[in-house]
RNA sequence: GCCCGGAUGGCGGAAUUGGUAGACGCGUCAGACUCAAAAUCUGGUAUUCGCAAGGAUGUGCAGGUUCGAUUCCUGUUCCGGGCACCA
């Protein structure tokens, strides 16, 4: 009786599905264990080996905490909204919802000859209206919630209402746009009036900002959709850009984010990237006064208080609004010169060049301890949008500001004595200050609370932390998002009612942006006759909370009851890629936070433990031609009947390569050869999937492209080489394998155990078809314990020996610890090891067996339910 | 520039707490079975000296701590990832 994987797998994921094997309920007296993958976002390329790595770990990790006696919700679902769906639609014709929904059952047959455990029935989708009904609502509750910084935590804008009522503005949100006002004056303030300070404290407002603004797409960017100055997808230019967009009032929470980052079972490299990310700075806030106007101040955000008296200089922001009252007569047109020079400068320009510009106001401040003069600066390297937009620059110990005085001849103070070199700044806090006034011999980590102190107390100052982080852009100009369900009347955005949701997403025609930088529901007269909002919101809306759906996908009351969170609670286990990092992480660690205070869940971080896998990168191979020069006829024989040189000769010289081809040259292209001269070898993505290592299958190459079927092949011994380098894995490189052709040729199991013998999860590294027979073989030689080819069943009921029963319970404490702590590939190499002991013991014995297929099971289902008698 | 991670045979990788380096698999070599091939099985396979027994060297590089270091410390090179005028 032979392994006839194909078979066996097709019965056994029928059966699965017919009988609802994996169909979880939410009532259970086991434990429950929430594994979670993120979801993926259903691309038209379809699935590449590197897809699977995370899901197949999950579901080992699901398979082994079932068996452990948990109630286990693993659920799969799709993150359909998205930019590349309408980009698609844009090129192609094909509406979102169509090409959205070809890719879906395409991902889902991929998907399913894997043999994964997801419970199908929970299945959700961002871009249903079922769905997005609730994200709509969850955006609601956000529109309509405050943040209450007293209490640390958000709260409906409805007790806000009744406070300003009551007792007036009455320091009850700490929002620097939002003026002092009493009870009275709120009363007295026109409808508009209360809105517009209303939406200075929702959590989701709309408000004028500078944004990331992508011409190619058509839409604003969030920060983290931008990188070095180009869109995440499709690289194209980004610029800064005023407009009217919605933001999430995420700093509200950087503290909180930042704070229980500690708790959460991260790797460190992750909660480091948050951390930077939110860039929580500790430092002071400082008065200096006009040496001409002292009642006027220029007020400065300052890391390094110790460090005041070694300020030489101050730098403004060009955007900062003290710039007119500081610019004197006579520098006015170097001023506005430089201003319209920044101007002219693009987000891009300015990061790619790094040069030091700044131009003198002409005008001084007083620095409050001594009285010194200090001239004040204006350049682009002080952020309008970070501190106050004005800094104090120490020279001497701050690289920039060294790098600046030195560039426009500032005189620099040294007040670390010999730890300042004169040519580099140090910005060590450990230095006994000097030339500093009543600081003088003291250690500058000491002097900062010192310093601190002495601002509250002349009260021209205060401590003050800053983030880096800010409020995250939450509107896009595109079609294929969920619309935003606010009316707009005389300049006020009213909430729709509840029960007026889902607001769908209506058809449209054509998909180009809308007037004034709108998106295309702007095109649509029955969209604008009811003054809806024409943006939509962007791609990480729906992945902020699609977690919670799973847990009770089919409510359509609630978007998640409570008691299916209560039970559910945190994701146990999340599985995905780093490059969510300050995106969806964040996003979602925020929502879930929102939700908590409001209520709504009983937990206040979605992810207890987070495993990123590695990417699986491809391994991409090349073929060598050589390139002539000659008569046009003879490059026209040339591309008919290409030469091709096996990677090892590629290197050589090409007089080397001119004198030992000739013969080949003439073989191949008959007597005009004589006349051709080898100019370069060029290099060509072969299809790695006509390459075995790296020996290149000639017969497969040549019928892969009609251009190469009279191809010649220069060997090196009997061989044709390619040349190989490891890249992303991609169509266009032609280096991506399919895991339908290796499930076909080798099965699920064996597929799935070679994804995970490959090496740790969490590395990424290239991916090697070589191996995969090693653990085809295994699975075989499993197969023989059971059952012979000629004699069939050879196993037997037989009681095990004293070494059978140390093989296997070696065997189950390793599988136990290596899958507990992830390392599947040390326990694929167990179970190796495990067959190979038995076989050798030539062990036959039911007992034994069976329990072996027990801890296989979760790493290869279909054989280990097969084999289970 | 700053921060984080990594470097082990021909290749992917193992060594969980400082204790026999190279598990397991690939590849390769030799053998068995076969008319032959495939499949399967058995054995060898870090480098080096040696016919052998055996010896020497060996975890990017240079040092250090230790009875003992792939593991800890210092410095350094290369590779990968993140952030990048955040005062």
């Amino acid at each position: 009786m032979e392994y006839s994987f194909n078979d066996i797998e097709r019965k056994w994921q029928e059966r699965w599905k017919s009988d609802h094997v994996y169909q979880v309920s939410n009532t259970s007296t086991k434990p429950k264990c929430y594994v979670l993958d993120m979801f993926p976002y259903p691309s038209g390329a379809g699935l590449h080996v590197g897809h699977p790595l995370g899901y197949i770990a999950s579901d080992i990790f699901a398979r082994y905490k079932r068996l452990k006696g948990f109630n286990v919700l693993h659920p799969m679902g799709y993150d359909a909204f998205g930019l590349p769906a309408e980009q698609y639609a844009i090129e192609r014709g094909i509406h979102p919802a169509v090409s959205t929904k070809q890719n879906i059952s395409n991902f889902r047959e991929q998907l399913d000859r894997i043999g994964f455990s997801f419970d199908w029935s929970r299945q959700v989708n961002t871009a249903e209206p079922s769905f997005y009904k609730w994200t709509q609502w969850i955006f609601l509750q956000l529109f309509n919630s405050w943040y209450d910084r007293n209490a640390n935590q958000a709260r409906p804008i409805t007790e806000l209402l009744t406070l300003f009522e009551s007792q007036g503005y009455n320091g009850l949100v700490t929002n620097r746009q939002v003026p002092d006002f009493t009870a009275a004056e709120w009363k007295s303030f026109s409808e508009k009036q209360q809105q517009d300070i209303l939406m200075e404290v929702r959590l989701a407002y709309c408000g004028f900002g500078e944004v990331n603004w992508c011409e190619a797409l058509g839409t604003v960017l969030a920060n983290d959709e931008v990188i070095n100055g180009f869109s995440e997808r499709g690289g194209h230019p980004v610029i800064k850009k005023k407009l009217r967009q919605w933001y999430l009032r995420i700093t509200e929470y950087a503290d909180r984010l930042l704070e229980s980052l500690q708790k959460l079972s991260f790797s460190d490299a992750m909660k480091e990237m948050q951390s930077n990310w939110i860039g929580k700075s500790f430092g002071a806030e400082m008065d200096f006064a006009f040496e001409k106007d002292p009642g006027k101040k220029l007020r400065v955000y300052t890391t390094r208080p110790d460090t005041i008296f070694g300020v030489d200089f101050m730098v403004v922001a060009p955007e900062h609004e003290m710039i007119p009252a500081l610019t004197s007569p006579s520098e006015k047109k170097a001023v506005d010169q430089y201003i319209a020079y920044v101007k002219s400068r693009s987000e891009r320009e300015r990061m790619a060049e790094k040069k030091i510009t700044g131009c003198f106001t002409g005008s001084y401040v007083l620095n409050p301890f001594n009285g010194r003069k200090i001239p004040v600066w204006i350049s682009e390297y002080v952020l309008a949008g970070y501190g106050t937009g004005a800094i104090m620059a120490v020279p001497c110990g701050d690289e920039r500001d060294f790098k600046f005085a030195r560039f426009f001849n500032i005189p620099i103070t040294n007040i670390i004595g010999q730890h300042f070199n004169g040519e580099d700044a140090n910005s060590t806090k450990d230095a006994i200050l000097e030339n500093s006034g009543f600081l003088n011999g003291m250690l500058m980590r000491d002097a900062i609370p010192v310093v601190n102190a002495k601002l509250e107390e002349l009260g021209i100052g205060n401590p003050r932390v800053n983030y880096k982080m800010r409020d995250a852009a939450f509107s896009r100009q595109r079609y294929w998002g969920e619309p935003f369900p606010i009316v707009w009347k005389n300049g006020i955005a009213y909430p729709l009612d509840e029960k007026d949701l889902p607001l769908e997403l209506p058809k449209v025609d054509s998909y180009k942006a809308g007037p004034d930088g709108e998106g295309p529901l702007a095109n649509l007269s029955e969209w604008t006759a009811k003054h809806l909002e024409t943006n939509t919101m962007p791609g990480y809306a729906g992945s902020s909370w699609y977690f919670l759906r799973y847990m009770d996908p089919h409510n359509s009351e609630v978007f998640c009851s409570r008691k299916a969170s209560d039970y559910w609670g945190q994701v146990d286990l999340y599985i995905g890629g780093t490059e969510h990092a300050v995106g969806h992480l964040l996003y979602s660690r925020m929502w879930t936070k929102f939700l908590f205070d409001r209520g709504f869940i009983g937990f206040d971080e979605p992810y207890k433990r987070l495993v990123n896998q590695g990417m699986i990168q491809g391994s991409s191979r090349f073929a060598h031609r050589i390139e002539i020069s000659g008569a046009d006829e003879m490059e026209m024989l040339a591309k008919q009947k290409p030469i091709f040189l096996s990677a090892g000769m590629k290197n050589r010289s090409l007089d080397e390569l001119n004198a030992s081809l000739k013969s080949v040259l003439l073989e191949q292209w008959g007597k005009g050869a004589e006349r051709v001269q080898i100019i370069s070898v060029s290099s060509l993505h072969v299809d790695v999937n006509l390459v075995n290592g790296a020996e290149l299958d000639i017969s497969a190459f040549r019928s892969w492209r009609p251009e190469y079927g009279q191809a010649h092949f220069v060997m090196e011994n009997g061989k044709y080489i390619c040349g190989t380098e490891v890249e992303k894995m991609s169509k266009s490189k032609f280096n991506t394998v399919n895991p339908n052709e290796l499930v076909d040729k080798y099965g699920a199991d064996t597929f799935r155990m070679y994804e995970m013998f490959l090496g740790p999860v969490e590395q990424s590294k290239p991916w090697d078809t070589k191996g995969i027979e090693g653990v085809h073989r295994f699975l075989r030689k499993l197969w023989r314990l059971f059952f012979d080819e000629i004699k069939g069943k050879v196993w037997t009921a037989d009681a095990a020996t004293e070494a059978e029963w140390k093989v296997l319970h070696k065997a189950i404490k390793k599988l136990d610890e290596d899958t507990d702590r992830f390392s599947f590939n040390t326990a694929v190499s167990a179970l190796m090891i495990t067959v190979n002991e038995l076989g050798e013991l030539k062990s036959h014995k039911k007992e034994i067996l069976e329990n072996l297929l027990i801890i296989l099971t979760p790493y290869a289902p279909h054989i280990s339910e097969e084999l289970w008698h």
